[in-house]
DNA sequence: CTGAAAGCGCTTACAG
DNA sequence: CTGAAAGCGCTTACAG
């Protein structure tokens, strides 16, 4: 269960240290204990003037803090949150960083909460239920003060533990029927519902849909759904669906638009339950000769940065990612604070974008 | 100084702990301590179970091992840690996060030194060299086991942190003359002097330069100054360019195309800094019936998602981010264990990409 | 193969 | 306003 070969971990300092600061201790560490001789006072003092510098006699602080800077002292996080009880340390959880699907939100979350004081830490699950849990099980080893998960597709052990932890714990992009705890998000449901309805609206019938088919993914699964019970209830069956397993690509949009035809010459639309498979199959049409809207119409979700810029301009669903963000941070700062009184579920919608692909 | 409010830390469990399974301790922190009663033997020996299970009696581990699942035991990193001076957290600091310029070297480095043990945290500078110093001070306080930068115009203050830290530095994203460590990158020099040779040879003239100036940001400098000299080389004077202070959005690429064709009409060609602003020129020739390339070509840097999607599709620099990110990653992993044995620059290169637009 | 002692660098809780 | 003592939950370095 070792993590990892253990070397000698500190390394000789680079050769040219000529550009170092001459004021800088030249050897050893330096914790409190070295600034507290410097300053003639004991650590504890030190300790004091770093948090509450309002207790420290004017004098004695601006001692402390000289000698702070003149041995570029930096404060062990690792003993103060040990001794503290206390790390502000929040693990975020996204599927995936490559794509910019969640790349707003991750910049959101990360700038709000380390304005907060918080230090995120971003894992990256690739749609993988079991290296959630995996990468849960170590974040909870640095005793965060909060925990913020995508989805609801959590593994039993993952709930367990999120539960156990006491802790915070916000699912995020999701509005799950059995929250682990609180939530920001918006109905995957409703979305697909929607903008189904909506090309139903706009005359589309035959209305296929196109998905990624991860393992246990919820928000597929509601994307899904929705789109099936608007087709339904427009009167058609919904039988013009493709899914493709776990690539997020232009080329698996083709390649979805091109088995949902060959099985549905007649299809007339295609919700996609992403962009960037949307985006793969209006690039695609142009390649195949087929006019978009007249003999396919296409729509996505997300409207990621690609959605603006492909030709004819892609239709789709805009989720408010960077506000999801600084949601799930403000929630995290006020939870542990202990002062949030907002609801245990936010709810910040989406919304229909209508351009040139249906 | 003190980092933020503090409150009470620990929440109450969630109202329904009905899916708790029942094995689980149902109250009170479980530490080494709790594990070694349970399992009749010292929290030494848990210890050893984790770290070096060769070593403990294979019914010993059996007790132990049950004992951690029973109760669920997450060991204390911070402690671990701080205990063993040794703590597997690598802070990796680039200028945003929101774009998918990074997006790709992101996941790679997280994904790799994830798998390697490590722990990744990411920062987020905003192209903010003040900002960036904050950052690593606060990271450096979590005692890691190395650091990764992005580009090379640190302040003074981040190089003098780095280099008493004696921590393995990589910078990356650039080839800087004076490295702060190690360094895995390409050159900004050579990828603008390259494309701008390149739209030379195709025939082009009067190629302007459109890039993002942040202050004293030595990539887009490197950038800038390569592409002068290839126009100098070609014989013309460097006249058509112009700047934009700190957005990376398609509007600030429209705004750059018609500041240049504004004061310099005859501009046969642009050299964009980046694939985002390039493809916002892009679609504002469209809007300005503009036809490229042959009233005016464009090219990027860096062959993001966008640029294959654009109609006319972009010619552009393709840097590899996962590359880099890989790289970063196992020369982290080999500094740390004391066995990197390779150069201490590697260059990963970059690749013209032709495409329409130029 | 297992354990008792000391300590990592801080903070907490108390004295003064 | 400042300090001495105890302890956070582990690991190191030694004994046995």
């Amino acid at each position: 269960m070792s993590l990892r070969s253990q070397g000698s971990k500190r390394r000789a300092a680079p050769e040219s240290s000529a550009q170092t600061s001459p004021t800088f201790q030249q050897d050893g560490k330096v914790g409190m204990k070295e600034i507290a001789e410097r300053a003639k006072v004991t650590k504890m003092t030190v300790s004091r003037a770093l948090r509450t510098p309002d207790k420290v006699a004017p004098e004695t602080l601006r001692r402390i803090t000289a000698a702070m800077e003149e041995m570029g002292f930096v404060p062990n996080s690792l003993a103060g949150s040990l001794s503290a009880r206390n790390s502000p340390i929040v693990p975020v959880i996204v599927p995936t960083m490559a794509n910019s699907i969640f790349s707003d939100f991750i910049e959101e979350v990360s700038l709000t909460l380390d304005r907060a004081g918080f230090t995120p830490i971003f894992g990256c699950s690739n749609f993988d239920n079991e290296y959630e849990e995996r990468l849960l099980i170590k974040y909870l080893g640095w005793q965060p003060s909060a925990i913020i998960l995508t989805g609801a597709s959590q593994t039993p052990r993952t709930r367990d533990f999120c539960q156990r932890s006491g802790l915070p714990v916000i699912q995020t992009w999701c509005l799950p029927e059995h929250p682990l705890g609180r939530v920001v998000g918006f109905s995957n449901y409703d979305m697909l519902y929607q903008i189904t309805k909506a090309l139903q609206g706009w005359g589309y019938r035959n209305i296929g849909f196109g998905f990624l088919n991860t393992p246990n993914n919820d928000r597929s699964r509601q994307r899904r759904l929705g789109w099936e019970v608007a087709v339904r209830e427009g009167g058609d069956e919904p039988l013009h669906t493709r899914a493709q397993g776990g690539e997020l690509s232009l080329e698996a949009g083709a390649d979805i638009l091109r088995g949902i035809l060959g099985r549905h010459p007649d299809t007339k639309a295609i919700a996609f339950g992403s962009d960037v498979h949307a985006v793969g199959a209006v690039l695609e049409c142009k390649r195949l000769g087929l006019r978009i809207p007249d003999d396919i119409a296409i729509t996505g979700c997300g409207d990621m940065g690609l959605s603006s810029v492909v030709s004819p301009t892609l239709t789709t669903v805009r989720i408010p990612g960077r506000t999801i963000g600084r949601e799930c941070a403000t929630m995290v700062n006020l939870s542990v604070v202990g002062t949030y009184a907002g609801p245990s579920t936010v709810n910040v919608g989406f919304e229909i974008v209508r351009r040139e692909s249906a």
